[in-house]
Parts: C-alpha cells; sequence; structure tokens
DNA sequence: GTGCGCTCATTCGTCATACTTTTGCAAGAG
DNA sequence: CTCTTGCAAAAGTATGACGAATGAGCGCAC
C-alpha cells in the first residue's frame, strides 16, 4: 500500500547517502575522523557531482560538516537530528540497537499519551473503526503466535492513533513509533508470544478513544508504554 | 558565545537553500507547483550544482520532490520533515506562526513533563544550580519586565531541563523549544508582563528535580505548559 | 471516431574538467 | 622563540556534454 520511507534506495546519489549514513551510524566511521570528497568519489566509483549531493544531505541531518582544506568531519552523536526517519533507521539498524531502543520509549511516554487524550477528542468515527479493528487483529494473530501480522496491527494502531491526534507534529512521529516497533520484533526484543495485559490495554485506549474520553485514554496508554519498557528491560537482562 | 544553528547562512549553495525553503514554508511556493532546475539556476544567478545541491537538501527535508521529465514539485505539508530545525524556523518566521505554535505547545505537554520526570533522577548538582539560577533570574527581569532577559533566563531553564533528562532524544528538542520560547516574545505573543503564576511553577520544577522528586517535577511542568497554551488562546483572542 | 502505440521533446541525472577560494601548515625572516 | 609569508590541499563554483526516463502529442489502424 505504502512505503513511505524511500524504499528502493534508487539512484547513485541515494546509495552513497545509504553507505556513508550507515557507516557513520554504525561507528564504523567515528566521531572526529575525516574523509575527502575524491576518496568518496574513488570508493563508491561516483562522480564530485553525485558525492558532493550525498554529503550535502549528510551535513544538513548533521553527520558530517565539510570545511574547507581540512575535508569532511564526521560530527559527534549531539548534532545529529536524531528525528530524521533515515538517521533512526540507520541507528536501529546498524548502530547502538539498545541504547536507541530505550531513548525512543521514553519518548514515546511523553509523545503517545498525549496523542491518546488529543485523539479522545479529535478522532472521526472511520479512525475509532480502524482502532477497534486493530485490536481485534492484535487479539487474533497474539494468540496464534503470528509475530509479523500482529506487528502490522500494532503498528496501524499506533500509526491511527498519532493521525488521530490531529496534531502534525505528533503525526510526524508515525513513521519514528513505526521504525520501534518493526526494530523490537525485527532484533529479537520481542518476547515469543505477546502480552495478554498489553493487548488489553491497548482496546482500553481504543474504547476510551470512542467514548471521548481523554485522561482515560492517556492513562492506558501510558501504561502501554511502561509495559512496554519492562519488557524490553526484561528481555534485555535476557 | 555559541550559535548552534547555523547562524550567517554563508556559501551560496546556503542562500539558496535558505530563500527557498522559505518560500516554500511561507506558501510563496504553493503545494503542488513546479519549478524547473535552471529556472532556479537563472532567478538566483548560480550554477546548476549548486542549486542542485540545494534541491537536495530540500528534498531530504521532504519540501520538494524532483522527477524527470517534470520537473521539482512542492510537496503538501504531510510530507514535509517538520521536525527539522530550519523548517521550523521557516515556518515560526515566514509562515504558519499561530498554527505551528499550537502544535508545538501540544508536543511540549508531552516532551517536557517527560523530561523532567527523566531529570529529577539524572540530573547532576551543576544542573540544578543551573536550573535555581535560572528561575532567579526569571523572577528578576520578570519583575522588570526586560522581555528579552526573562526570555535568555526562560530558555536557559528549559535547555538544561531538556539536557538533564539524560535523553539525547529529548535533548534534541532543545533548539525546537527554544524556537518556541523565543517565536513566542518575538512576534508579541507574550503578555507585556510574565505571568508570576508561571515563574512559581518553575521554581517548582527545579525544586523538585533537586530533591528528585520525578511525579512532583512532571505535574509541575505540565502546569507549565497548560499556562502557557492558555495565555497563547488568550493573546490569541486578543 | 476511437483506441492504441510510437516518436519526440523536455527535464532531471551523471560525468568530466577547469578554475576559484579558503586555510592549515611549514619554512624562513626577525 | 615569534611572527610573517608563501605554498599546497581541499572544498566551492562554474560550464558543457551526454544519458535516461517519461509525459504528451501525433499518426496509424480498425
Amino acid at each position: 500500500m505504502f512505503a513511505v520511507t524511500t524504499s528502493p534506495p534508487v539512484g547513485q546519489h541515494a546509495s552513497v547517502l545509504a553507505a556513508l549514513g550507515g557507516r557513520i551510524a554504525s561507528g564504523a566511521l567515528a566521531t572526529g575522523q575525516v574523509v575527502t570528497l575524491d576518496g568518496i568519489c574513488a570508493e563508491h566509483r561516483v562522480s564530485r557531482s553525485v558525492a558532493r549531493e550525498a554529503i550535502r544531505v549528510l551535513e544538513s541531518m548533521g553527520l558530517v560538516a565539510s570545511r574547507r582544506r581540512v575535508g569532511i568531519t564526521i560530527q559527534p552523536r549531539e548534532r545529529w537530528n536524531v528525528f530524521d526517519p533515515r538517521v533512526i533507521r540507520w541507528r536501529l539498524d546498524l548502530g547502538d540497537r539498545t541504547d536507541q531502543l530505550l531513548s525512543l520509549s521514553e519518548l514515546r511516554r511523553g509523545i503517545e499519551p498525549v496523542a491518546a487524550a488529543l485523539a479522545a477528542e479529535r478522532a472521526d468515527g472511520e479512525q475509532c473503526r480502524v482502532l477497534a479493528a486493530a485490536v481485534s487483529d492484535m487479539v487474533v494473530h497474539g494468540r496464534s503466535g503470528d509475530l509479523e501480522a500482529y506487528l502490522r496491527a500494532d503498528t496501524l494502531f499506533h500509526r491511527t492513533l498519532l493521525e488521530a491526534s490531529g496534531n502534525e507534529m505528533l503525526r510526524a512521529l508515525q513513521d519514528v513509533v513505526a521504525e520501534v516497533l518493526s526494530g523490537r520484533t525485527h532484533h529479537g526484543m520481542m518476547p515469543a508470544r505477546p502480552n495478554p495485559d498489553a493487548i488489553a490495554l491497548h482496546d482500553e485506549v481504543a474504547r476510551a478513544v470512542r467514548l471521548g474520553d481523554g485522561p482515560g485514554a492517556e492513562r492506558a496508554m501510558r501504561a502501554i508504554i511502561d509495559e512496554a519498557a519492562a519488557a524490553l528491560r526484561a528481555e534485555q537482562g535476557h
């Protein structure tokens, strides 16, 4: 239906961008290290134009800084645009998965309860329907143990909720949350069978939203996040 | 001491980027409208290399999309990277100020209470000291009516709190929050004299953080945001 | 008249190259 | 030892050429 992030990195420029971004996020290119444009050209067999465009984008993400006479310097993490979906994906795929997921969980604890509260005031009928359907799917696939299908339903639930918040900033975090959920199951940080309590809480959120109960939706959503964080800690503590 | 965001847009490429970004954010270039690369070259008297690099960055921000045979298409707001500091600044400076500030207020209502709670567990002595000093400055300059100095203290307070949260994602929102505070006072959306209650709440947050009282800090911070939103509505309803 | 396919013009994508500008660094003058 | 000065390295900019995709219009067949 839709692949929001640029799924097939087509175009020379996108390949170089992805390659360099990945190497920086993974730490293969360490902070403070410098590379030269010509070096990139040679390594990836591309022209200077292509390399320059890739570098410019990385620079706009705060991953590198380019200075005359010295070259392209990898920037410290503090300068990174940590909300850029591509940066998040690179870090989840190749970098510090666990730290990143813990950070994002703390962020979600702020974001999603507010989104739930707003959604309770603003969600339309269709969105309520989708939320209910998503919960239903979570129940079914949670029982059957089909983690992929469960992930799809879970993602749809959270995306819809953020969408229903009617706030563009929260809506923009759809991809972030989706990446977190996806990263959790695809990197073996989910229990083999989803926690039934978590599903029940999702249902509670859906109901509260439908009834226009802002505080209730906020509370239940907070519980979901706390449960997820606890589960993550448990998995990690293995 | 430091200007975190690229303060003086030096370099041909940065000028074009800022010009186009501003025109898109302000709506002067409407969604769906198309421009050509050659058109940009001619208009800004730059070479294709420079124009291409600017376009690539805009594309990475989701502001435009480039397709062969058709040109460069301005994208709808839903695709924008609304967390990119430059996008936020452009929108605050030239675009839909009020909507943007309301959106950001809702976002802050989620972010900052969580940051306060985390800070209560993680802030070090120095950060507590800075928070206290910032509150003190807010009291002084709030009384004297020096809005610029008040803004500096307020900004320092919120920046320090987000920093003390120890969460990189929250820390990355420092610029966003700072932009909001700055935008509020610089666009005539602040009362002539800051609300003393708001200052008292800041003090309460600082104390709770110092005492390690997470829930208390979270509550007080939530009250700050609610007060700010109410004040904004009042000013707007004028 | 309608529908299908083919050609073509347009616009971005990529490459190669030359020139300009900044700036770290080191050698030499005091 | 310090300061100046000149050099060279690297990014920044400009230009021109070619390649590739693709929307649009034209023409042909039925």
